[in-house]
DNA sequence: AATGAATGAGAATTCATTCAT
DNA sequence: AATGAATGAATTCTCATTCAT
């Protein structure tokens, strides 16, 4: 760790804490610099254009969260557990770093550059859950993907509701109605 | 029937394909004046501001979702019919007119006022149709707002990744693969 | 009076009211209109512009001074007399007409043409006063436009002030003040 | 001595000029821009908005009338003798800068926000010479703010009109009869 | 590497004026 | 005469990016 990269980080941070709060074309350099404490110019020295800026800050947070679940699930052996920690784990991400969650899935994504726009390891995540647990005849046969497609809305969805309160359930008792769900879509 | 032909459809229209294409804050009012064939002042004779007329295309647009969600409807009887109707009618509506369901679903939402977000008047059919199913005993007891939001999120993730490409599954197989899967999450 | 002359009247009054208060460049002919329970429209069919309009606003408003100013001075004879009249009366029309009285001693006659300012008769019968005065001996040997000028800025002050509340004095104690000012300034 | 040399100044320049001769609101920021040889987003760099460019103006160029007028009394004692000075001193400063004058006294104050149109420490000036000339017996005893008014009036609209043309008089002249009259106000 | 003043290409919005009805 | 929709040039202000220090 290099103290050399302490100012590209508080970049990162802070640009990270906008963009999901604003949207990205709604913060500025200078909102971020601010933020920051650096200067307007200094973003330039680290990143090419705000541009890049954001899709660093995207794969970053796409890398976390990825890393997250993918620690998670090496706890887990057969599909259908694999499947409900794979939810659980979707929510206590959105729980706990609410900041990234938000980023990552919400809307925001419009304004990145359509190449990265795809690259969401955490789907392939799904993907392979799923294949694995048809592979063991524990999920029924459907296109992977389309299903991966189908759990990951369910997901997401409640999630986005979930922070916008229009769910009048505890939280304790929303994870197992969704993994439920999910499980029933892929049997 | 107007007596007066008005500019402000054309500027709707042009908002709206605007809007949808690159999102609210990336389109410029020059860009709208340009594809309605108007001048930028004109905007401002029909709509207070840029914001003004996003959230009068955003209501419109959301109104004519509803209208033939309804439309659609007022056909099935029971539950269960009804269900798979609002299915095959959000996919038919995102085939027939996506620009308009883009717009709707995309993430252009979080850059309108917080205040008309929320009408979102099709995800009140869909509760009316849990609730429905639930009184005559074809859906299982459950918070209908979360099993709203979970039916909801499951048929629009999946239209959604079906544009981008990511699914290689005939459109024709997928309505059926989605209804079931609904009907599952309500079982 | 024709019934003709009724708009042509509402936009002199609506404007006059406007330009008052908040200046002629910030008086918008949409702002006049509205006042003037007309359209924007009709305001050129009366007018060549918005600026010949706050010509004409000036020189009537001018002429409305200057023929009560000539009404009033009617009743005196004597040199004093008339000056005392004349102060008298600057004072009161400022009084009953304040409206009038602010756009033409004002900040807003950098805004008319040239040409336009120019033609302040009040000033003129204030030259005739002193002019008289001074062949009746009753005031001293000077430049009369001088004199004049210094008259009329005694007044205008001391309006002005009175106006901006920056002077604790009864109003009925300063006309007489003021109009023993200008006498010295004459003697 | 600033350390690095800002184009504050520049700016500050080119929209006294500017504002003196066209008024603040007929100025704009593209002409203050081109004259003070700078691209537009500069002012914004220096200012918050062109409102508060043209303030910072205003108090800058009312300070250096201040302590012009401050300076020039200091070598004064007498009560009449400081107002003598007073009245030569505000016609020399109109002389020698009218720029700077003409936007201080002219028209363009209705154009400033309120607030800062009070703070007129010239006026303060001359209000401090009456009371003292009152409290030396040398000035009859009246109201200071009336008799500064009609004072400062008498003074103001002499160089405004001999500035304008009307008055045919040696501007040698000009500045006795002036003063005699001021003098004669306050006996 | 870092700064922050400066840039300049737009952005949204305003408004006097025109014109078809 | 009257209307008010439409115009388009102009206005204030923004912001990603550059550059001298």
């Amino acid at each position: 760790m290099p103290r050399v990269a302490t100012k590209k980080n508080d970049i990162l941070h802070a640009a990270l804490a906008l963009f999901m709060k604003k949207g990205i074309r709604a913060t500025t350099t200078k909102d971020i610099a601010r933020r920051a404490n650096i200067s307007e110019g200094t973003i330039y020295r680290h990143f090419l254009s705000k541009d890049e800026l954001a899709n660093e800050v995207f794969e970053k947070t796409s890398q976390v969260l990825y890393l997250f679940l993918k620690d998670r699930l090496a706890l887990c052996t057969t599909p259908r557990e694999r499947l409900d920690c794979y939810v659980r784990s979707l929510f206590d991400f959105a729980r706990k770093d609410h900041k990234k969650y938000s980023f990552l899935f919400a809307a925001h994504q419009t304004e990145l550059r359509r190449q990265t726009r795809k690259k969401t390891k955490h789907m392939d995540l799904l993907v392979e859950i799923i294949m694995q647990g048809q592979m063991y005849g524990a999920f029924r046969a459907v296109d992977r993907h389309l299903a991966a497609t189908m759990v990951l809305g369910t997901i997401t969805q409640t999630i986005f509701y979930l922070k916008n309160g229009d769910i009048r359930v505890n939280f304790a008792d929303i994870v197992p109605e969704v993994q439920a769900s999910c499980l029933k879509i892929l049997n």
